[in-house]
RNA sequence: GUGGGUGUAGCUCAGGCGGUAGAGCACUGGGUUGUGGUCCCAGGAGUCGCGGGUUCGAAUCCCGUCACUCACCCCA
């Protein structure tokens, strides 16, 4: 074992997997940017006030598990645990919302929750983000769902869902928190949960415990008491969907962890990654701009966690990292010929061609060999035989067909090889 | 914060009635003086998590400790 170690709970990926995970980050962002998401690009860390205003002094996320330190200036920090309030910020504090509206924006990277780690679950994390600001549209609800879909189907993955429901709004929220409040406090309830329920009410239906689940059996259910427009807008959402062919499933017992959320709400989820099913999950807010002292815009945004969204890839036996690191492998017998080799290589490269060169003390057999497992399609072999002739072996290792070409015009001899058969 | 499981080679693991360590994969070399994928042979590689105890002797039994892991709460 090594003097030191990573610190707890904390992926760290590496080759072949690193670079599934990359084209994770890569397809989904590229879903975002297709439609019409800017890319914004923000701080690891924020005032600690800017997350406990924004998500919610009383979430779990805030209240305690934020990494939260005091910098060499006394300033209260806290590495970022969500994307949201970041985004919001930069936002309202370079006026990007006084412009064309919406304004759509995507952001990926780490965040930092201090939990207990486990699988999926990790103490740093990496998501992908989309926001769309400043307009109440229920058809823009639908894309920022479907753009997920979108990253997930370009993925490959087919074992997701989409669970979906409303929160509502500022006018009908309150009066069903308070009858949700009212039916809980008649439950027995062990006290934890019972201060959770007063603090939110609502987060108590997401317990997953079977005693717990049952009580909540005949607990109201906000999608019984959503006000007239709240409704009207979570059916047009669901029109919308439909309409883009974005399946999904409702779950009125569906809550989210962060406080800001109204309206639509969602979920996407995977089976086959252990307890941890949630791959993603977002909503609308409508409060949050003004809470942290914006204009009175409300925005629609998710976020999908790019080391849960491997293990769903893996779970189905996808591999989102297409082509294989090397197209063609040089293989040089002797210092001359490695130098000759290496004038090739360079050249392949310029052209775009993935090229590898056998280095060091390696034998053709083991070169050989390291030419198989590159994964390359061609491999290139010099040796004294052919610096005599002025020649190079261009061998198929599929087929193991080998022929000799000229070495002054290998690399177009390679990049016509490759053009043949793609 | 609470509960379970596991710590032996780079990786995945076997061994475990106490007698100072094994396999597969990977890596290196050879069988093939210049040709990979299959096969065969050989090689390098481990303070058996750490500390203490019992014992002539501990990877094995006992105690402690640390780490990792899964799950609860909660979340991506």
């Amino acid at each position: 074992m090594s003097t030191f170690t990573a610190p707890k709970g904390i992926p760290e990926y590496y080759p072949p997997r690193s670079a599934d995970f990359l084209a994770v980050r890569d397809t989904l962002a590229d879903a975002a940017r297709r439609a019409g998401y800017g890319y914004i690009e923000l701080p690891l860390f924020e005032d600690t006030g800017l997350f406990a205003r924004g998500v919610g002094e009383s979430t779990d996320v805030v209240s305690k598990e934020m990494y939260t330190f005091a910098d060499q200036g006394g300033r209260s920090i806290t590495l970022r645990p969500e994307g949201t309030a970041g985004v919001i910020r930069s936002v309202i504090e370079h006026g990007l919302d006084r412009g064309q509206l919406p304004l759509k924006l995507y952001y990926s990277g780490a965040f930092f929750r201090y939990e207990r780690p486990q699988a999926g679950r990790y103490r740093q994390l990496q998501q992908l983000g989309v926001e769309a600001i400043g307009v109440d549209d229920p058809a823009l609800d639908a894309e920022v769902i479907a753009v997920a879909d979108e990253g997930y189907r370009r993925l490959g993955i087919t074992g997701h869902r989409i669970e979906l429901t409303s929160l509502g709004d500022a006018d009908c929220r309150p009066e069903y928190r308070a009858k949700l409040l009212e039916f809980l406090r008649g439950l027995p309830l062990d006290e934890p949960t019972r201060q959770r329920a007063e603090l939110n009410p609502l987060r108590v239906l997401d317990d997953k415990r079977p005693e717990v689940r049952e009580m909540l059996a005949d607990a109201p259910l906000m999608a019984d008491h959503l006000s007239a427009a709240s409704k009207e807008h979570y059916e047009r959402v669901k029109t919308h969907l439909s309409d883009l062919g974005v399946a999904f499933t409702e779950n009125p017992w569906l809550v989210r962890g962060l406080d800001y959320y109204t309206k639509t709400t969602f979920e996407f989820v995977h089976d086959g990654l252990g307890a941890q099913s949630g791959i993603g999950g977002g909503g609308r807010y409508d409060g949050l701009m003004a809470e942290l002292g914006g204009a009175e815009l409300s925005g629609i945004g998710f976020g999908l966690g790019l080391d849960r969204t491997l293990l769903a890839c893996e779970a189905e036996g996808v591999t989102p990292a297409g082509q294989s690191r090397c197209e063609v492998y040089c293989v040089p017998l002797g210092e001359a010929a490695r130098r000759h080799l290496v004038r090739v290589s360079g050249d392949l490269r310029k052209s775009g061609t993935r090229v590898e060169v056998a280095y060091g003390g390696k034998g053709l057999k083991g070169a050989m060999k390291s030419a198989d497992r590159s994964g390359a399609r061609f491999a290139l072999v010099v040796g004294e035989r052919d610096l005599e002739s002025g020649t190079a072996q261009l061998k198929d290792l599929s087929s193991g067909e080998q022929r000799t070409v000229a070495l002054d015009g290998a690399a177009d001899e390679v990049r016509a090889a490759l053009e043949a058969s793609p």
